[in-house]
DNA sequence: GTGAAAGCGCTAACAT
DNA sequence: ATGTTAGCGCTTTCAC
């Protein structure tokens, strides 16, 4: 039988009115009672229990966090890492966050998560790219909605990204300074807008620079961003004779599809190409040589969309606050002068 | 404003006993009203609300699951897959699971997952190796408790298993036919009672074909199954003089970090060298050549931990019952006829 | 500054 | 076969 409040009001000789209070730094209560109730509720153990108290409040202490099924599956640990900053503000929030996978083929019809369903999460935050068929079917539950590094093709919504022009631009600038001219940009997933973002960083700093923007050296599709998709961009740009010597990467896996490519054709990185990644997902250190890449701070971008999705639940205004996270170029052995 | 079971209630001209019965298929329940209810709900939308039923029935409806942060955030979607089987399996049953991360350097006195400090959740599924401290704390909280992918040291739980064995037997059988004598094991991480196992399968096969058990084959640790790990131990193998032919790798990272090791060194596989790894987690299509692996149901594996913890909730039994979910060789390219 | 009491939406025992 | 009702543990308003 679990502690209930009325255990602690006995102990404590109050009402559990009185206990509530406490709980809540709320109400005129004395330095004495409170005192003495905080010792009774750490000497019990006690936690107020979720069931009732959501059933008083009508509030269910959950916030529901959605993301198709291959971006959890996916090698790189980047939603894993945002999910585990929501995980640490809602701890901090006394919120659970009840994570769901929707395929990336979700077509109108199919069922929404269940927290959505069932109205078990006060508010939902979604993160990387999401079919536009699930948003259409979220409306209806008009539910404060905060997105995490995608930005939907329509309606004004809150979101956290990170900052993609910003990164590129300094990765490419980073390029420039070590003398490079001929810079390729392999993007693949262009329809992502933070793909599409890293792309205009890269064109911003060419033009900075006064260097031509070469439509032959930018290969994008709209795949998903792999290693394999990596290897096989890279082939269409040194297959030909555009004579690349450096290449901004759409992220981390695509930048070692490339390395893996250049390996096979006997380049030498960072000696003939260099590269930089996007994300930095460190997540292989096995990598040779390790990458220059973007660093992006996928943790806070979770904690942030936590205090973003909570304010948006308190305020019921219907803002579509845009934080944008800094990044940074991280340097490893994967650029060199050239 | 949700619709309650008053709301169903009154509409289809019942009292919300009634309601609840139909939801719950039990009662005498006309077969008239059963259907008119049941219409009801479906127009109306109605789903129950967790917080009261919560409170009313002093269950939460939640599962936990526990695993160490490395696990959640490792390159192999090895416990995502865990994870994704409870998740639909939850579903089936009405259920929802909650995630909780803990630290692998968990020690005495560290805060628990927070479903378990507040009693919001029925039971808990365990996955991978955790550090026998937290088991320790966890103990006192007295939940259902299933294990997947490990046992622990000492206590008997009930736990989900994959035939390791048996894998490492039918990994090891399948490179003897192929004509291999001197097989490597590499493992890592030799203290995870499941790489410990597939060692056991490796020397039961050797035995059964009369083959002598040559312990300058077989390398193992105590760090991560990483590809790191497994070039390093590659490194220890063929840099030395015992003229392997092949190897039976811990897991999959593993068998790429050998595989890695021996392009480096200009070893080809599978002509000069066979790989086989274990668990196949099939995420890297790029491996060249294709991983034969040892298959491993994860996704199953999560369905028969939330049956089992189901099962244990209701019970209240105290069995420790095992499932040990068979595993399948997957031949691919990276082992040949010698 | 503290307590009494109503009510949140449901389940389950009991009545009818 | 269906309805009545007492609680489940909490929050919150109002009274004192």
């Amino acid at each position: 039988m679990p502690i209930t409040i009325k255990d602690v009001a006995k102990k404590a000789k109050v009402s559990i009115a009185t206990v509530s209070l406490v709980i809540h730094n709320s109400g005129r209560i004395s330095n004495d009672t409170r005192k003495r109730v905080r010792k009774v509720i750490n000497n019990l153990n006690y936690h107020p229990s979720r069931s009732a108290r959501g059933l008083a409040t009508r509030k269910t202490g959950n916030i529901g966090f959605i993301l198709t099924e291959d971006h959890f599956l996916k090698t790189e640990p980047f939603y894993t890492k945002v999910f585990l900053g929501t995980e640490f503000e809602a701890r901090m929030n006394d919120l659970y966050v009840l994570l769901a996978t929707v395929s990336s083929k979700f077509k109108e019809g199919d069922a929404l998560p269940r927290f959505v369903l069932e109205q078990n999460s006060d508010g939902i935050i979604i993160a990387g790219k999401v079919p536009t068929s699930l948003l259409k079917e979220l409306e209806a539950y008009n539910l404060p909605t905060v997105f995490v590094d995608y930005t939907p093709p329509s309606g004004d919504y809150p979101n956290v990204l990170s900052d993609n022009i910003q990164g590129a631009l300094i990765a490419t600038k980073h390029l420039i300074d070590l003398g490079h001219k001929k810079i390729a940009f392999i993007g693949g997933e262009i329809s992502h807008p933070s793909i599409a973002e890293r792309l205009t960083g890269y064109k911003l700093a060419m033009e900075k620079a006064n260097l031509s923007i070469n439509n032959n050296l930018i290969v994008t599709n709209d795949e998903y961003l792999s290693r394999q998709n990596g290897y096989t961009c890279a082939k269409v740009i040194f297959n030909g004779k555009v004579g690349a010597t450096s290449v901004i990467a759409g992220n981390d896996a695509t930048a070692i599809g490339v390395l893996q490519y250049l390996k096979d054709k006997e380049h030498k990185v960072p000696d003939n190409v260099s590269i930089v990644g996007f994300d930095d997902v460190e997540t292989d250190l096995l990598v040779d040589p390790p990458l220059t890449s973007i660093k992006i701070p996928k943790i806070d971008m979770g904690i942030e969309a936590v205090q973003l999705v909570i304010s948006l639940m308190k305020n019921k205004t219907k803002s579509a606050k845009k934080i944008i996270m800094p990044v940074e170029l991280v340097i490893r052995k994967s650029t060199k002068k050239i």
